[in-house]
DNA sequence: TCTGGGGTCCTAGGACCC
DNA sequence: TCTGGGGTCCTAGGACCC
């Protein structure tokens, strides 16, 4: 059996911890700019506001209903992760984080009949000890423990964890669950199932594996027999990461190539430290930038440039020459590029490179160059050292391209801040 | 006018091989 | 007019997740 531990409209729980008024009050969280929504409070769900929403579709409401709007505050929610995940941690001898705001538990070690009090008194222990409110699921699959978290989350009854034990418990779980809300079925694959009359999971569950086979294919085939209580969806933390994106969307359009250079530079460097962290190399990079899909009234443009290495590097300069070079040709100044990001691929463990006879570069010297930066950075801060492309061209233009008019302290990661917390 | 960011897995089809 | 067959590897794009 497994435990799904789910945090309650994560960010938004993050946000009202460090404001206790706000407790019963509608809040939602926004996406970079202050442009979609991206976390709601159930007072917001209630007022009928969609996730992904753009904001500026619902001012009046927002204003109507004196919604308390916050621009996301990444390192305030992962510093409150940890400490969720670390309660989680301690409460089983295998823990799988599955994503910022959920993560698995094996129960193995309690027995049957005292799984769910078990479940109970760890909600009530991550909220004692962090202030976030958290459902569980408990079943013999992932797929169920999602079903089983859900009801938790709706019905107050559950005391915070539903668990789905017997076959009886299952059908009826199932019969009154949207197929579209199962974990894996999104929705191409529900308007395919919608075609054949199939609107709940029980119904899903009911068709034959080989027709889902034939219509939906390994994927559907996994979560068919999910839902039917054999566990196999894999979700074993991948020790490093395949791939590493650095993207923004810009507040306002981007039309001159100092400007826009300086934003690559930027994610180039972001990624390259994600990199050198989980200690990998990279043998593709990839830049790319484009105007709005939505501006149909101007001209539109798209840059995607893919840069294969011979030699894998995490040097941030190296790759950044690499970029810069391939990036500029395609340029067009005038244009107004309003999303740009850079994508490492092809990422390798160091250490695992061989070295190439026809090798232009002191890589002992670059090398010990990065190693240095990096530690000037981790003792005196980000921003201690820098490479020229990454300074702003001028105070006024680098204040322009992003907005975020409601972001809250760093209330956990920042010295010297006076906190009320609510207890 | 204003519309997020960072991932994974799977599959079809092209390139290439003998 | 007729124009092999079978295999692997790679990649782009689709679908999905939070």
């Amino acid at each position: 059996m497994y435990a799904l531990a789910d945090c309650n409209n994560f960010f938004v729980s993050c946000e009202r911890v460090f404001r206790p008024d706000l407790w019963d009050k509608p809040v939602l969280v926004l996406s970079g700019n202050d442009g979609c929504v991206i976390s709601r409070s159930n007072e917001v769900k209630a007022l009928g506001i969609k996730m992904g929403v753009p904001l500026y579709q619902i001012r009046d409401l927002v204003e109507k209903h004196h919604i308390a709007c916050f621009s996301s505050n990444f390192s305030l929610y992962g510093d409150l992760s940890a400490r969720v995940m670390s309660l989680l941690r301690n409460h089983t001898t295998r823990f799988e984080q599955y994503s910022i705001d959920e993560g698995f538990i094996t129960l193995d070690h309690v027995s049957p009949a005292e799984r769910k009090t078990y479940c109970e008194n760890l909600v009530r222990e991550i909220y004692q000890g962090t202030g976030i409110p958290v459902s569980m699921g408990i079943a013999p699959s992932k797929t169920l423990c999602k079903v089983a978290s859900k009801y938790a989350k709706k019905f107050p009854g559950y005391n915070g964890a539903c668990m789905i034990d017997t076959d009886e418990k299952r059908l009826k779980a199932l019969a009154k669950f949207e197929i579209g809300d199962v974990w894996g079925v999104g929705r191409q694959t529900a308007a395919k199932l919608a075609a054949l009359g199939i609107s709940t999971a029980l119904q899903f569950a009911e068709m034959s594996e080989s027709l889902v086979q034939s219509l939906l294919h390994k994927p559907g085939l996994l979560t068919w027999r999910e839902l039917h209580g054999i566990d196999c969806i894999d979700t074993s933390e991948l020790v490093s990461k395949q791939s590493i994106t650095t993207s923004r969307t810009f507040a306002n359009p981007i039309t001159t190539l100092p400007l826009m250079e300086q934003q690559l530079a930027n994610f180039c460097d972001t990624c390259a430290r994600k990199l050198r962290m989980q200690k990998s190399l990279c043998a593709q990079l990839i830049v790319f930038a484009h105007t709005s899909r939505f501006r149909t009234d101007i001209e539109q443009c798209q840059i995607v440039q893919t840069v294969n290495l011979s030699i894998p590097t995490s040097d941030t300069r190296e790759l950044l020459s690499y970029m810069l070079n391939a990036f500029r040709p395609y340029f067009r100044e005038g244009v107004q590029f309003k999303k740009a990001g850079v994508i490492f691929s092809r990422i390798v463990p160091e250490g695992s490179v061989v070295a190439d006879l026809f090798d232009e570069r002191d890589r002992t010297r670059d090398t010990a160059l990065q190693r240095t930066i990096d530690k000037i950075r981790d003792k005196s801060g980000r921003n201690a050292i820098l490479l020229a492309t990454q300074l702003p061209t001028s105070k006024e233009q680098a204040a322009q391209v992003y907005k975020s008019e409601h972001q809250s302290p760093r209330y956990t990661t920042e010295l010297s801040q006076v906190l009320t917390i609510r207890i």
